[in-house]
DNA sequence: CTCTTTTGACTTTCTCTGACTATTCTATCG
DNA sequence: CGATAGAATAGTCAGAGAAAGTCAAAAGAG
């Protein structure tokens, strides 16, 4: 028979099919399952630690609870070059902001975040003829997107201040 | 089941949108939450202090009060156009550095944009000769400081990027 | 036997309360 | 008028209770 991990983790992600992101209390799941509540434990840092793709976050205390949220689909190295490419040599105004946006969208940065990107590549942030604009432009983006995917890859926050 | 402190904290938090500053009492607020005074003092100690960006102050007696007060506003529009004199026409990496880790310091950025603001002043970032490079990177965080002071100035997120 | 799973005792963190303390205002007394 | 007692506030702190975390030892699978 499947192991007890085994039917917790697959009960968890049948949870997360819709929401990239779940809440629950630990107690009352290891109830449900009739096991330790460390067992709960075990299950998250054997089947849904960084390396899985997921981000645990919890509380103790009244009204505590454990949240899983799950990160993007693609591994991030590979979103990375993509977007790398895509900026490429040079990049116009517009293409920067549309890789910001996207970046916001898959929820890689916040929106604070993503308006100081916007802030450094904007028109007046580079004093200098046109065509020049566009070869900084693409440098200082690439840049900023190596750092943020130097974040994720470290797992640190994206959200809370 | 949201606790009742975070209950409390936004219930302050949305008086608090339109006013930087607010003044109310204890007892009355522990009364409207069927909770005992004390625990307004536990949200305040919590979730209102001097990290969180607030001052509390308050006095006791007949006529008494608790003034909640969100700090950025006054003082650091000044510290913007100090740190925009300190910038200047150009700057160089490391005081571009110095600054953002000020801003840091302050609690105006997060670690993640206090990174994100490094990586766009950094070196690599300026793909020109010396000189020109520290024009520009004046440029850059000239904007990014903007849009940092905006965000303050609002304290709330515009989702437009 | 070795590696993974499971458990339980102990720890840490967060919330909430109540008893006690401190401060301020107001009304009354001398 | 000033002193003073009492009422009206707010503050502090320790402790109870409610979660969740840790870790090592026992149990089980292969």
């Amino acid at each position: 028979m499947a192991q007890l991990s085994d039917t917790i983790e697959k009960f968890i992600k049948d949870l997360m099919e819709q929401d990239a992101q779940i809440e629950l209390r630990r107690n009352e799941l290891a109830q449900h399952f009739g096991c330790a509540p460390s067992q709960i434990n075990y299950v998250l840092a054997t089947r849904f630690s960084v390396d899985h793709g997921y981000v645990i976050e919890s509380r103790r205390g009244g009204g505590g609870y454990v949240r899983i949220v799950r990160m993007r689909e693609n591994p991030e190295g590979n979103l990375l070059s993509l977007l790398l490419q895509r900026v490429g040599a040079e990049i116009d105004e517009d293409s920067a902001v549309a890789i910001i946006k996207h970046l916001l969208d898959c929820k890689l940065v916040t929106t604070n975040e993503a308006l100081l990107m916007r802030s450094a590549v904007a028109q007046n942030a580079l004093a200098l003829p046109i065509s020049a604009k566009n070869v900084l432009r693409a440098a200082v983006l690439r840049n900023m997107l190596q750092q943020v995917f130097r974040n994720v890859e470290r797992g640190e926050q994206h959200d809370h201040v």
